[in-house]
DNA sequence: AATGATTGATTGATGCGTCAATCAAGAACC
DNA sequence: GGTTCTTGATTGACGCATCAATCAATCATT
């Protein structure tokens, strides 16, 4: 079955099977071939199309965050008030394509990565810098000068849900997280 | 018998020197051998002393979460109001002792370990649980009803603190992770 | 036939855990 | 006070398993 234009489905099936992988494991410690066998091909296959291990974490990475930020622009398109793109913003951060079991134990695992490798850490300040913008952007006329620091506190939060949502064996509930980061926001904007 | 007493001191040697190594790669892909001649012995005395490589793992994290539990409670201790008890908390979170770099790669990695087994995973609620109670215990009288909500929060925000410390390549800033953390006390229980 | 897709087999490296052997500091005995 | 016995401390070497990466061969499509 040597399919022409196999490429685009294969790479898309690699990244979709190591997400799903790291989080099953919960841990970095996937074989290739781990990957490769849910991914329904070969060890071999996979290095053909991403020439690494490392590489394949990357892709799996980066495509995280492809889909991430799909979701907040989607979500900034529909506010026009400061207040409305604060909650745009948080509410992508739990979107059910983003606060899903297996890509929360991912998001965890790329912090580990981004210690270690270059590439991993860009991608991860990358997302830092565009999440700042964006909160500070929506938080300029409503907090004036204080815009960074409740930025940083919000960015905080965010990831600290995700980390113990990480470690809790309850299924993910997007309601409760998205209520306690609005409400953390309600009382930094209020005052 | 040779060096009577030997065992403790080369414990607490392989225990302090887990945590530099996995501080220093940023994962916890430390090979025993690399452990083992940071705290100057061989690799074999190691397994001798502690039987897996898991044992050891939960040695080191055990000691950083007595080291931080000491640290509370000598916080705790000099308390006497609620608004006291909730800062002791948060200081302590942030002490020298615990609030370094390798003690914060560490936490990071400990989260990852936690996934895969059991015992992490134990050790883990049971700081969490203890963070929980000791938080609420003190926001019980000053929030009421609010006082479990509240404490997730903070709990998250600190965890989100230690997350980003460990992706940043600053030195841990105490002051600022505490003021940060005691902003947003503040304004939970000045409401 | 040519080209891309795909894989099984292989290899080289790495690391955990084990084991037999050695070392050194006391204890027991004369 | 010296000799021998005992026992914990300590290590080097190695077996065994795992895994990333490579390669040559095969298969399907045009």
């Amino acid at each position: 079955m040597a399919r022409s234009g196999a490429e685009p489905i294969r790479r898309a099936a690699i990244v979709k099977a190591t997400i799903q992988e790291i989080g099953r494991a919960g841990s970095l410690d996937v074989t290739v071939a781990q990957i490769a066998a849910r991914a329904g091909v070969s060890a071999a296959l996979a290095h053909h199309y991403f020439g690494s291990k490392e590489a394949i974490f990357v892709a799996a990475f980066r495509h995280v965050l492809i889909v991430y930020g799909a979701e907040v622009r989607g979500a900034l398109a529909l506010a026009s008030t400061p207040r409305e793109r604060l909650e745009a913003v948080v509410r992508a951060s739990f979107s059910p394509s983003s606060f899903r079991r297996d890509t929360i134990s991912a998001w965890l695992n790329f912090y580990v990565l981004a210690q270690t490798m270059p590439e991993a850490r860009r991608l991860l300040s990358i997302y830092h810098r565009r999440l700042r913008s964006n909160l500070c952007h929506a938080l300029r006329p409503l907090v004036g000068a204080r815009a960074g620091r409740v930025a940083d506190g919000i960015g905080a939060l965010i990831d600290g849900v995700y980390l113990r949502q990480a470690l809790s064996p309850a299924a993910p509930d997007r309601a409760a997280a998205t209520a306690l980061v609005l409400d953390h926001v309600s009382r930094e904007i209020d005052a």
